[in-house]
Formats: structure tokens, sequence, C-alpha cells
DNA sequence: TGTACATCAGTGAACGCGCGTTCACTGATGTAC
DNA sequence: TGTACATCAGTGAACGCGCGTTCACTGATGTAC
């Protein structure tokens, strides 16, 4: 049995850690235990722990942007609403794995720096996948699918703003489940926010 | 010059640092010295660190509850949209300045979990704005100034989401401003929100 | 082929520092007689 | 009024612990001749 090479098991440790125990308690001696390795490997593959962490949040943490860009290319056969609905699904998925991490750094202000930092080189942040769904709504107000006085930005922060929302206020983790399950969830986003911009009104009232 | 009790200037010095330094940077040392005391002095009031950190959050965050639970009795004068802007305004301004810290909890799970115990035991929580909001529009529902098939936990997951949202998207901190001033975004909000759940069409497609 | 040396991932043990917490103590205020 | 004692908020100095980090070292692998 090959084994991954020591500095993948070591950013995986530290993934697993800053998602289970919390971004405080995950400390080099947990870190080095989980990897199987000494701590002091640890500072062979990154000059300190700052460094590993935002290492992490680089290389492990799912983007979301690619699916939305996908989306304005490929808009073919499937309806607004059916489109809507899938990127409020994959976003309420995505923001229930990020954000947890994403608000620890909250607590880290000088590691919430260095990795807006890098994020800002990489050209990504929270932000963008707003632009994405609103370059998306753009798109499709273009082909006619929408009604040409909505405004895009506002729609696509009230899509993207209740997926986050659900994140915040339902945690997984103790017994507090969400009102209702994901799927249910996205639909009913999509359909309410559409009722208010697509150009049909009736296809949505039935 | 009579000074505030020394249990009152611990709380209010806890509670700026760590909206200022963050949670992992605000020691007992440093809560000592914010409000002129001695750390041994914390320890009079407070059996330990946690049960302080717990006090500031239970005591002094604002709450957003009273707002929407006021909003449903007095509905008197205002249109919907007039009422619904200004819960995106008022709501906004709340996750601006209690998401730092709430998001803070996220790198401490053990501080979380007590914090969401006091919480069940007072009966509030991130899940009771949109419960709120929700009775209200179900309550303009009745009035018949909302659409009788409009989801009114729908719509209150996007309202209130686009909100937080914000908060987490665009922080106030470092020059990343928000795309627009507060109110033009909460009246952006009500207004596409509206659209989707408002009887009468017309009155907000001139 | 063997031998001498270089490279390098990884280690065990120690380091110093800053943290939360505790301790014996002080000095001011209140109370009983 | 004075005196003796109780109470109690607050202190300075120390405590032990766990953290991130460094150190001198090892042992395996590669390379030159």
């Amino acid at each position: 049995m090959q084994q991954k090479p020591t500095r993948v098991r070591i950013v995986d440790a530290a993934r697993e850690l800053m998602l289970s125990l919390g971004l405080a308690r995950t400390t080099t001696k947990e870190i080095a235990k989980a990897a199987g390795c000494s701590e002091a490997a640890l500072y062979k593959h990154f000059a300190n722990k700052e460094e590993l962490f935002v290492t992490v949040l680089n290389e492990r943490l799912p983007k979301l942007g690619p699916l939305l860009t996908g989306l304005v290319i490929d808009s073919g056969g499937r309806s607004v609403e059916e489109n809507l609905t899938e990127i409020a699904r994959q976003a309420a998925l995505f923001y229930e794995q990020t954000f947890p991490m994403a608000a620890s750094l909250y607590a880290e202000p000088q590691l919430k720096r260095r990795h807006e930092e890098v994020m800002r080189e990489l050209n990504t942040g929270p932000h963008k996948p707003i632009q994405g769904l609103d370059a998306y709504l753009r798109a499709e107000q273009g082909a006619g699918r929408i009604s040409q006085d909505a405004d895009t930005y506002a729609a696509a922060s009230l899509l993207l703003g209740a997926c986050v929302q659900r994140a915040f206020a339902y945690e997984t983790a103790e017994g507090r489940k969400p009102p209702q399950p994901l799927g249910e969830f996205a639909a009913a986003l999509a359909h309410t926010l559409l009722g208010g911009i697509s150009v049909a009104e009736e296809s949505h009232r039935p």
C-alpha cells in the first residue's frame, strides 16, 4: 500500500481537525498525531502554523465559482426555475461545508487577513458567487427569460443569502434540524424569487 | 465622577476587545488592562473566562427579535414595501454588528455550545428573526396585502439571508466596500422580493 | 563492485512564552457594644 | 465616642500547562569514481 506523501497527509489532517475540532483546538500536536508524523515534520513543509492553515484554506476548500460560470454557458434545455433551484441546492451544500471554517476566521483576524490577501490575488472571495449568479441572471435577461426591470444583483443576493443563512442558522451538529429538507428549500427559494423577476407571471401562479 | 462598577467595566471591555481583536486575541490580561483592574478581579465576578464570554454574548449583543415582533402589531400607515425596506435596513445593520462575533464562535466549539444552551433557555437564536419575519408576512397575508400563494418562510429566508450575506461578503474592515449603500440595498431587496409575493403586481412595475 | 560523501525527509527532546487561574494578602467600609 | 471584629472588592506575584517552534541528530537514498 503506497501511502500518501507526508505533506498531503499533513494538509488533509489539518483540514479535518479544523472542521471537527474548530480552529482554536487545532494544534500542531493534534495535526502531527492525525497525520502520523512528528510535530517537527510540519516545519519541514511549512514555515509556520499560519502558513499551513492558509494552505488548507486555499487548497482544500471547495469552490462555488466554477459551477456558476459553467451555468452561464450551458443553460440549454432547462427552465430558469430549474436552473435556480439547482443553483440554490448546490450553493446550500457548498455553504454548509464551507461556512463553519470561513466563520472561524473571524476569531483570528491576522489569519483572516492573510487569507483575504491570497483570495485577492486569486481573484476569488465570498462576493464572487453573487457576481457569478448576477452574471447568469443578466444573461437570462438578455435571452428574454427574465423581466427587463429585474434587479439582478438584488435577486442574486436574495438567493445566495438565503443559502448562507440556512448554514448559519441551522447547524447540522446539534439536534436543531432545518425545518425542511434541502431540495424543498431550494425549490421554494427559486419559485418565490422567480415570482418577482420572471416575465411570465402566470407560469408561476397556477 | 462616579465610575461604573467593576463588573460592568469588565464586560464592556471584553465586548470591545472581542469585536476589535477577535475572540482568540482577547486574553484575560487584555481585558483586565482595558477594564482598568487586575486579572484576579475578573475571577471575583466570573467563574472563568468562558463564563465571562457567555455573559458578553447574552448581555451585550443587540437583539433583532423585538424589532420584528413590534412590526407585526404596528403595521399602520406604511405599505408592505416600506415595511420590508425598513426591516431589511435594520437587519443589515444588526448583522453587521453581530455577525463577526457570532462567527467567531465557530472557532471554539465548546464556547459555541454553551452559548447555544443559554440561547435555547432564553428561546432565542439565529433562526428567530426568520420566524419573526415569517409571522409578520403571514399577518400581512391575512390582511390581504400579500399573495395568498406566497411561501412566507421562503420569502423571510430570502430577505434576511441577503442581509446576512452582505455582512459576510463585504467587511467594513478592509477597503473592500459594499457595492451600494445600505438604504439602496434594502430598498432593492424589498422591491425585488415583493414582486414575487405582492397581490398587486402593477404597483411595483411602473 | 565497493567506498566515500552529499542530500534530505523525518525525529525526540527540549525550549521559552503567554495563557488562564490561584494564592495570600490589603485596605476600605460596615457593624456591635 | 471609641474599639474590636467581620466583610468584601480588589491586588501583585506566582503557578503550571500547553502551545508553537527549534535543535542536533538519524537513517535511507542517490551519486561519483
